[in-house]
RNA sequence: CGGGGUGUGGCCUAAUGGUUAAGGCGCGUGGUUUGGGACCACGAGAUUGCCGGUUCGAAUCCGGCCACCCCGACCA
């Protein structure tokens, strides 16, 4: 990408009406845009990061065996009224149609995916089966707060598995927590299983919890067991597995794990016949994680005073081509030529570059490219006339190396 | 929803109740620059959140409403 044609606007300031440091820096960096409270438009540079991540979450879960689906959006109030949510769930968007008819806007998907599921379950054959989607979700939330990390829509991934009986949800979901560390490590992010209450509808549930000041949740932590309880459940302030003492962490919630049971395979008559010819009823769990959620929690714990530091997998881009122009026209010309060629070399290897070809101060070029955080950062500038090496080095790095683009791409592909 | 705070060009800010609301960023034109958000000149851009009130006169004082931020409550 040239960054002479990319749609983008970074800011000089921080915004006045954001506290939080994940929305000063995506807003400045150009990553987001601010509608509302707790509504925010996705631009390019944002997108990118959202794409990221979300292929990450695919390529895990599908690798378990899930499988993804898009499901609606609007929800009719009498799947709602058949869990007695309509009026329970507090949160929820309610709308009218121009003929009456009631609909929520989807917060969550149980009411919409049980009725699916009565559909493709019939006999135990069919079990097990793990749908995904990675979908918007809206939340009337009272207070929306913190940028992206409690927002009234927002992306999320929600999965939902069908079983059986009991010990092959626990099967799965244990299978579940895994992927889901997984997932958050690729993303950068330490993310800690955190026991915790299961709402209204489950026993108990697994959180995924990242530590950082900017959390609105508190995590009791096990460093020998890396396990952690959410306070809202802590019995004991040591260990139950091990009596060590716990420490007290400050966490974002990123993604959870439910059992189910059996409550909304009762309410929807979801049932499957057995072996034993005998109609059972199926259970059931589901997991979430909060995708620009995520995204927010990544930027609280990846920046600097100039900017957001991303972690590979999820940065906008790789790699961040600076080319710096001095007074000598000639040579202007040939290091234009130049960078343009490991531009297209890079491009070649299939590595998402963003070349900044502007005619602009170096400075101005420099303070960008911290703010937005790409992981590495080659400059040309004349140097690159006498021996052919240009600058590299990565955002959290402050000495930088001469390389060739040879040694670069040995580098880049490990 | 309870408490606190804040609303001024696109962004960040300034302005004892007193001319025509000031500056910086950004934007346009011309020129000079080019290794850490450069400089000069000229220019465009505002019903000071909205409605009402007090006053000879309101961005400024008063009332109501709205929006945003923070704390709390809430958070399948």
């Amino acid at each position: 990408m040239l960054q002479s044609k990319f749609i983008y606007k970074t800011y000089k300031e921080e915004p006045s009406d954001e506290e939080s440091r994940n929305a000063k820096l995506l807003i400045r960096a150009g990553f987001i845009e601010k509608v509302s409270s707790g509504i925010y438009n996705f631009l390019p540079l944002g997108l990118r990061v959202i794409d990221k991540i979300e292929n990450i979450i695919r390529e895990e879960l599908n690798k378990i065996g899930c499988q993804e689906l898009l499901l609606t959006n609007l929800h009719p109030k009498e799947y709602w009224e058949k869990t007695g949510r309509w009026e329970k769930f507090d949160v929820l968007f309610k709308t009218k149609s121009q003929t009456g008819s009631e609909y929520s806007l989807a917060p969550t998907h149980e009411e919409i995916i049980f009725p699916l599921a009565k559909k493709l379950i019939n006999s135990y054959k069919d079990l097990p089966i793990a749908l995904y989607q990675i979908h918007t979700k809206y939340r009337d939330e009272l207070r929306a707060k913190s940028g992206l990390l409690r927002n009234r829509e927002f992306i999320m991934k929600d999965l939902y598995s069908f079983h059986r009986n009991n010990e092959e949800v626990e099967k799965f979901k244990k299978l579940v927590d895994k992927t889901y560390l997984k997932i958050f490590k690729r993303c950068g992010l330490r993310a800690i299983e955190t026991y915790a209450s299961g709402g209204t509808f489950s026993t108990y549930s697994t959180e995924f919890q990242v530590p950082t000041p900017a959390g609105e949740d508190i995590i009791y932590y096990c460093k020998r067991c890396k396990i952690a309880w959410n306070k809202e459940i802590l019995t004991s302030k040591n260990c139950k597995n091990c009596k060590k003492e716990l420490e007290e962490l400050k966490a974002i919630e990123v993604g959870n794990t439910f059992n189910l049971g059996t409550k909304f395979s009762e309410a929807f008559d979801v049932y499957y016949i057995d072996r034993d010819n005998k109609a059972k009823l199926v259970h059931a769990g589901c997991y979430g994680i909060g995708v620009t959620r995520l995204m927010g929690a990544i930027v609280e714990v990846y920046n600097d005073e100039k900017g957001i530091i991303w972690p590979e997998e999820v940065a906008p881009f790789k790699i961040h081509i600076i080319l710096i122009l001095g007074k000598d026209k000639k040579k202007n010309e040939k290091l234009e030529k130049y960078a343009k060629e490991i531009y297209f070399k890079l491009l070649n290897e299939n590595i998402e570059v963003l070349f900044d070809d502007r005619n602009i101060s170096a400075g101005e070029k420099f303070a960008e490219s911290d703010l937005i955080g790409i992981p590495y950062r080659i400059v040309i500038g004349e140097n690159y006339l006498k021996n052919k090496k240009f600058e590299f080095k990565h955002r959290k790095e402050k000495n930088y190396k001469q390389i060739t683009i040879e040694q670069l791409l040995k580098l880049i592909k490990k």
